[in-house]
RNA sequence: GUGGCUGUAGUUCAAUGGUAGAGCCAUGGACUGUGGAUCCAUUCGUUGCGGGUUCGAAUCCCGUCAGCCACCCCA
């Protein structure tokens, strides 16, 4: 039997009822917000992604599916939307001449990881970008954003993380600041730790591992090395976070793995993933436009896992509904009668179902019950005689006749359409 | 990439090294034209795959593949 790859699922009609929950909340919120959509390839030459999210990464040296076109150009399935987003921003010369120009998306990301609970090597991200303002409320915009599709589509239980790693003039400063600190202690580190050190010294903060844990209390703190312009955007950020009622903790060790955030940084986390805890983060990134080549633009956005939102939406969902009326049949000049009124009823815009197979009754019902059908509609052998329809209220147990050339009325009129 | 656990019917799971089973689902019947409740019957298997040990392997051993979970990293 042929299989699926590893870390890609199918998602079948039982899923679609949470999912849809998700992403109609996200529509609507970008709609209140102004953002609009934007559809983005699904693959980029490879170079986007290097220069986009940083050639040091774990995402673009050990997790891209890459492959060459036919031109032996490298091509590579998109592993997050910010990239390719402004890479389409900076080409298209209509948008990028707006003062601020909001876009969301939406779609598969693909990054070749070993799965595990809200990981997949296919999974499907919404995400947010805003060009054009550097202003803090524009910060405060996007995570408020988030925050509603949280709720809307019935999560709780959620913490929301926010930090500032400043800019390039006062980062350095800091990080020259902790590889001191994490220097002086390092026969201390983990394996892993001692690798960041070298590597990506802010990931120090981030460690897992019990052992690390205890180093970080007296590690210098980003927020005391902010310069006065990342200070003041970072207390207007939570200004207009706590003026608008909306639960934040500031958590300086909150560091992001992507190479071109600036200022905020915030994530949506949870102890209800496993090993993962975040299901939306994101941030500023001021740089990220002139480096593809624009104009320097400020920018700001997020992105959300959609998959991680479904393991964390309380209660289930109810499927869609069922047709509204099933079909029930004895063969023959009935089965006649039964295609044509099916017909019938869908020219007429409702949803009916039915079975042309030789069939018991017994069947034929259970059939409709088993598909959440409102109405069953009898068409036998004493219909066929008196010229009518039975039919049956599914969810009552009632039942009637109709005369068949009532049928569309009686059934607009039942289901009040 | 590294590690742990698990692979038996469509699905959830049983079966001291000794005849592969049950619940649910599905289908049919009891009820010859009425679903959800109850009862009965029926279908579905080279026990993931390949080797090995043994008189005999679902069971023990090795390999391999897959799934889950965790590390790394990330949504």
């Amino acid at each position: 039997m042929l299989s699926k790859p590893p870390g890609i699922e199918d998602i079948f009609p039982d899923r679609i009822g949470t999912r849809n929950r998700i992403l109609e909340a996200a529509r609507e919120q970008f709609r209140r917000y102004n953002f609009r959509e934007i559809v983005i390839p699904v693959m980029e030459f490879t170079e986007v992604f290097v220069r986009g999210i940083g050639g040091e990464t774990d995402i673009v040296t050990k997790e891209m599916f890459t492959f060459e076109d036919r031109g032996g150009r490298s091509l590579t399935l998109r592993p997050e939307g910010t990239a390719p987003v402004v890479r389409a921003y900076v080409e298209n010369g209509e948008y990028n001449r707006l003062a601020t120009c909001k876009l969301f998306y939406l779609g598969p990301m693909f990054r070749a990881e070993r799965p595990q609970k809200g990981r997949l090597r296919q999974f499907n991200q919404f995400g947010a970008e805003l060009f054009g303002s550097g202003d803090p409320y524009h910060d405060y915009e996007v995570i408020a954003m988030m925050d509603a599709i949280a709720k809307d589509a019935g999560i709780n239980g959620y913490t929301l993380l926010v930090n500032s790693i400043g800019c390039s003039a006062c980062r350095p400063d800091f990080v020259k600041a902790l590889t001191a600190y994490y220097r002086g202690m390092k026969n201390l580190l983990c394996r892993d730790c001692a690798g960041r050190l070298e590597k990506n010294p802010l990931r120090l903060l981030d460690c897992k591992q019990e052992s690390c844990q205890p180093l970080k209390k007296d590690s210098p703190k980003i927020t005391s090395f902010l310069c006065p312009a990342c200070k003041s955007h970072h207390d207007a950020v939570k200004k207009y976070l706590s003026g608008s009622a909306i639960a934040f903790t500031e958590d300086h060790l909150l560091v992001r793995g992507l190479d071109y955030y600036t200022r905020t940084t915030f994530e949506f986390v949870t102890a209800k993933l496993g090993g993962q805890n975040a299901f939306a983060a994101g941030g500023r990134y001021d740089n990220l436009v002139a480096e593809f080549g624009g104009k320097p633009t400020p920018a700001v956005g997020f992105a959300a896992g959609i998959e991680r939102m479904e393991l964390l939406v309380e209660g289930a969902v109810a499927d869609e509904k069922g047709p509204d009326a099933y079909l029930v049949h004895t063969g023959g000049p009935a089965l006649d009668r039964a295609v044509a009124l099916c017909r019938e009823l869908r020219e007429a815009g409702f949803s009916a179902d039915m079975d042309p197979a030789d069939r018991g009754f017994k069947a034929q019902f259970k059939k409709a019950d088993r598909e959440n059908a409102l109405l069953a509609i009898v068409i036998g052998e004493d219909e066929l005689a008196a010229g009518t329809c039975t039919v049956k209220d599914l969810k009552s147990g009632d039942q009637e006749p109709v005369a068949a050339g009532g049928m569309l009325n009686y059934i607009k009129n039942k289901l009040g359409k």
